[in-house]
DNA sequence: TTATTATTTAACCATTTGGTTAATACGAAA
DNA sequence: TTTCGTATTAACCAAATGGTTAAATAATAA
């Protein structure tokens, strides 16, 4: 373990809650100060520039859940124990981080350089394709799936769990929700997203 | 049919493309302004602000599919029907604007008010919440859906349509798609989505 | 043609913003 | 206590950015 500064972590933490929901464009260093209650002076003192603060935020926010989540997909569980465990896991997940998933893929719009370039570090992806085909061809036949593309399979369950939270705040306005209300949509989607998928997904 | 000077339409074009990929925070009016080929003093000639112009655009870009995208889900089709008609007008749409998902989503994000400002007159969202249950329900006991809530049976088609736009660059990446592959990779998932979402939502 | 109005531009302006710096406060070792 | 490196701050700075303006040009009506 890394031994982090209080100050430090105090910056990193308000970073995080600034980029996640500003973005890189929107988010100001002097709010991120403010909220990290601290001069600004720091910032750069400690990270020396916006996006170096920016790359460390986005490294800690990534760095557990993309390789654990790619892991989860190259798995050689049963098709349907591995469904259900990724649904699981990463549904909780999404409950506590809601907005990472927007925040991932508006950098990745906005700026895709610098995203690709933080991201070849964090997870590698060199032959994620061909290995996640062999994986998913294999649960078709063994599991009596439909012969879809594994592509297919795979956006088909991430859409599933990542939508209904990148659609968090729209969801909210539209059905009139509290905060409560989603989460409980989003603990009951986790217990019936394995039904549908597989079904779904069977022949 | 408003008659709309060139000038006005040129800026708009270009407005809407660089809103659309860097988001009202990252856009800047001289980038807008260079795309139309143009002074930057016209745009606040035409538009009198960033703001004003973002809006313009806002409601260019969404006072067509949104509505009836609403008017869809709405409809009273029978269930599988109106999956189909859905999936394959809104696929077709995403096709060929791929980020207007995401910039929709990434906007509520940062900036609430804004969009919750537009949004008022662009869709009625006053009781959208209880004729969709009601008619979602009627489609559960007519058809032989299982007996999930509204929300979530929206939420599953809409993710499964949406999702594949958000993430659009992302796939490009990690499966090393052309533009070519991920078009074809829609227009494929277009005829597979109603069968997987039929039979996941099916009891 | 001339007067008048609408359109366009280059040069500015004020504010915001990321970043720097010089001076100060603090803490630990000597 | 003194010394010395580390942490912190207030005051600045330069560049970027949204916005304005006065003058010029084009278009239109008289």
């Amino acid at each position: 373990m890394e031994e982090i500064k209080d100050t430090e972590k105090q910056i990193l933490n308000a970073a995080k809650e600034i980029f996640l929901q500003k973005g890189f464009d929107g988010a100001r260093m002097q709010d991120i100060a403010d909220k990290a209650g601290i001069n600004k002076a720091m910032l750069h003192y400690y990270f020396r520039s916006k996006d170096r603060l920016f790359e460390s935020v986005f490294r800690e926010l990534t760095s557990n859940i993309f390789p654990k989540l790619f892991q989860s997909l190259m798995s050689e569980m049963p098709f349907e124990e591995k469904l259900k465990s990724i649904v699981n896991n990463y549904m909780d997940f999404l409950v506590i981080n809601p907005d990472l998933p927007l925040f991932v893929f508006r950098e990745i719009n906005s700026n895709p350089e610098r995203i690709a370039n933080i991201l070849k570090d964090v997870v590698k992806i060199d032959d994620f394709k061909n290995q996640l085909k062999g994986n998913v061809d294999n649960a078709i036949s063994e599991s009596g799936l439909e012969n879809i593309d594994a592509t297919q399979v795979v956006l088909t369950l991430l859409g599933a769990c990542i939508f209904p939270a990148i659609a968090k705040n729209l969801i909210k306005i539209v059905f009139k929700m509290t905060e409560d209300d989603y989460v409980d949509l989003m603990i009951k989607r986790k217990e019936q997203l394995p039904k549908i998928l597989i079904n779904g997904l069977k022949k």
